[in-house]
This record gives C-alpha cells, sequence and structure tokens, in this order.
DNA sequence: GTCTATAATCCGATAGAC
DNA sequence: GTCTATCGGATTATAGAC
C-alpha cells in the first residue's frame, strides 16, 4: 500500500478509536491491530502519540467543515441549518450514548492530560460557533451572533453529556424539540438580547 | 494512624486526581505519593483500581447531599435554592476550566472504558435531579417537576465542558444570567412573590 | 514500506518481613 | 498497618533485516 494511502487508515482507525475509548486507552497496538499493519511500521508514518492525534484532529476539522457545507447545500434558509446542527444529537443518538460528543469528550480529557493539543481539538467548535453565528446574523441578529451561536452549542453538549450518563432517550427528544422552540422564539424582529 | 484514617486519606486524594488528571492517567504511585504511603500498603486498604473508584463515588455522594442540605439550610425559598446550584459554575469557574465537572468528566470517562461504575458515578445527577425536581414540585410545577430538574442539569453540564474548552468567563457568566431569566419565567405567575 | 525483535519504562497486583 | 522487593504484563519507542 501507498504511504499515504496506509496513513490515512491510520488515521481513520485512529479517529474512531480514541472516540469510541479515549486518547489515552488506546495504545498503538490498538490502532494497528485493526488497521492490519505491525506496531514497528507505525513508527514511519507516526513518530509519536500526539503526531497522529494532530492529524485526527485535523481530519476531524475537514471532516466537520465537509458537513458544515452540506448543511449549506441542503438548506438556504439559515433556521434549517441551525435546526441540521442541533438535530445531530438525535441522528447519532446510539453513538453519543455509548460514548458522548467526540470533541466534548476529547476536549475533557485533553484538558485533564494538560495536552497541549486541547486548544487544535477546541478548534472544531470554534468552526461550529462561527457557522452558527454566521446563520443567526443571516437572520438578523448580527449583534449577539456569536452569544446565540454558543448558546445553541451550549446546549447541544449539555444534552449529549446527560444522555451519555443517563441514556434516557425521551430527555434527547424533549430538549432537541425545546431548542427547536428557542430558536423560533429567537426569530421575531424583537431584539431580545439572551442576557439581563 | 488508624486504619480508617489512611483510607480516608487515600480516598481524598484520589478523589482529587481523578477529578485533576482522570481515573485512568492516575496512577497507585500517584495517590500513594501524594497520600504519603508506600504502594505496597496500598493493598491492605482496597484490594483492587476499582475498589478505590467505588470509595471515591460514595464519598462524592455524601458530599453532594451535604451540598444539597446546606442549600437547603441556607434558602427556604425553593427558586433560590436552584439558584444556589446553577450558581457551582461561577463558584467553581477556575476548576472548571481546568478539568471540567467532575461528575460529567468522569461519567464520560468511564463510558468509554465500559466501566461498570459509569452507572454508579451518574447517581451524582440523580441526587441532583431529585433535588432539583423536589424545588421545582415545591414552585407548583409537580407535573413537570423532573423534565425542568434535567433541563437545569443540562445547561450546566453544556457550560462546563465549553468552558473548559474555550476558556471564555464572560460565556459563563452569560449563560449563567440566562438560567436565573429562564428560571423566573418559570414561575407560575400565583407563586410569584408581591412587590411592594 | 513493512516486518521482527527488543529496549526501557510503567502499570496493577502480590508476597512476605517487621 | 506499613514497609521493601518483585512478578507478569502492557506500553511507547527504537534498531535493523528484508
Amino acid at each position: 500500500m501507498s504511504a499515504s494511502a496506509t496513513r490515512g487508515q491510520i488515521v481513520s482507525v485512529a479517529d474512531r478509536l480514541f472516540y469510541e475509548q479515549g486518547y489515552e486507552a488506546t495504545s498503538f497496538a490498538d490502532i494497528a491491530a485493526e488497521a492490519g499493519l505491525s506496531r514497528g511500521n507505525f513508527y514511519y508514518h507516526f513518530k509519536a502519540k500526539d503526531a497522529i492525534l494532530e492529524a485526527v484532529i485535523a481530519a476531524r476539522m475537514a471532516d466537520t467543515r465537509t458537513m458544515l457545507e452540506s448543511w449549506e447545500d441542503g438548506a438556504s434558509d439559515p433556521l434549517e441549518r441551525i435546526r441540521s446542527f442541533a438535530h445531530i444529537v438525535i441522528r447519532n443518538q446510539a453513538k453519543i450514548m455509548a460514548h458522548g460528543c467526540p470533541v466534548g469528550t476529547l476536549c475533557n480529557e485533553l484538558a485533564k492530560l494538560e495536552h497541549g493539543a486541547k486548544g487544535d481539538a477546541a478548534g472544531v467548535f470554534v468552526l461550529f460557533r462561527d457557522w452558527l453565528a454566521e446563520q443567526f446574523a443571516a437572520l438578523g441578529r448580527e449583534r449577539d451572533a456569536e452569544a446565540l451561536a454558543l448558546h445553541v452549542l451550549m446546549r447541544s453538549q449539555g444534552i449529549a453529556t446527560l444522555a451519555t450518563a443517563l441514556g434516557d432517550e425521551d430527555f434527547v427528544r424533549r430538549e432537541v424539540r425545546a431548542i427547536d422552540q428557542w430558536l423560533e422564539d429567537q426569530l421575531p424582529a424583537v431584539t431580545r438580547p439572551l442576557q439581563e
């Protein structure tokens, strides 16, 4: 296999295992076994575990950009686009209940490890935040677009964490509906600030 | 030192290190060093790492019950009691930005490890949920008390996760204010105190 | 590019002296 | 109850054959 193909295979497997098992709990042997190559061959492609993590984060950034573009292509209405985001927790419910949100759980783990890549991992949140803020701005909420974006992100993270801990499907559906309701309440030309 | 005192010392140190570094990343050597005893002596008090985890979770359950009682003693108004909970993320802001919410991050880690104690760890969430539901019931929201309780829990978890990832203090303050505002919007008009 | 073999380290856990 | 010494296994990482 070519070097780039093998490298891509490693990143793909590592991406999934880091999500399912966590970064530290995933060993080189785990990745090598599922990627179908020996441990020794690993160091030809990645000299250290940190390097794989950076490649996985870069891949997630690229995947996220692709997903955001597909939501833009799928709906011209900014409100519908924001709903596309809010409904991830339902579409990926089974995975989230088993392993949480890939972004939130990785940031939490890297924070505890005091790993320098925490900021890189949080970059996926920044991608979502800025994209959501664009949609809110398009809805006429330019002034507090970023605050509204972070509010939606916050709720999706809270839902994911409690879904993992408690495994309550009704709770997930109910809270996603509450986001939909909240979104519509933001719609009217009335400029209602989030705070105060 | 007596056995129970040493055991308590181990649990206290393990509690803090599990929070700061994570469960798996904390070794027996780490705990032993900070508790001031040898690795070998460990197994007199805890025969396995799982046993320490269970003791830590039991200690957190007890601490949480104590905290809930102190909030009950500190305020007779259920709304004020709920605010006591919502404001944890501000009181513990520095720790949360560094290591996340102790309950949420532990549940996430145990979920990825497929560790049987995940349900026990989630028991702290259940304590908070039931206590919050009691307060909402006392405010006249008996019918949806549990859903309201989970909503508050969800928001505090979302705030904690984003605070850890992004380190934005303004975001934390703004979202706690938004919870306060939401709380007042939940009050049935009849139970609202007369202004004078 | 891929492999085997192995070094060096750390882990959880045990045995036994005191 | 506390200690030292140590086992067996897993881990990251390297060296070198092919």
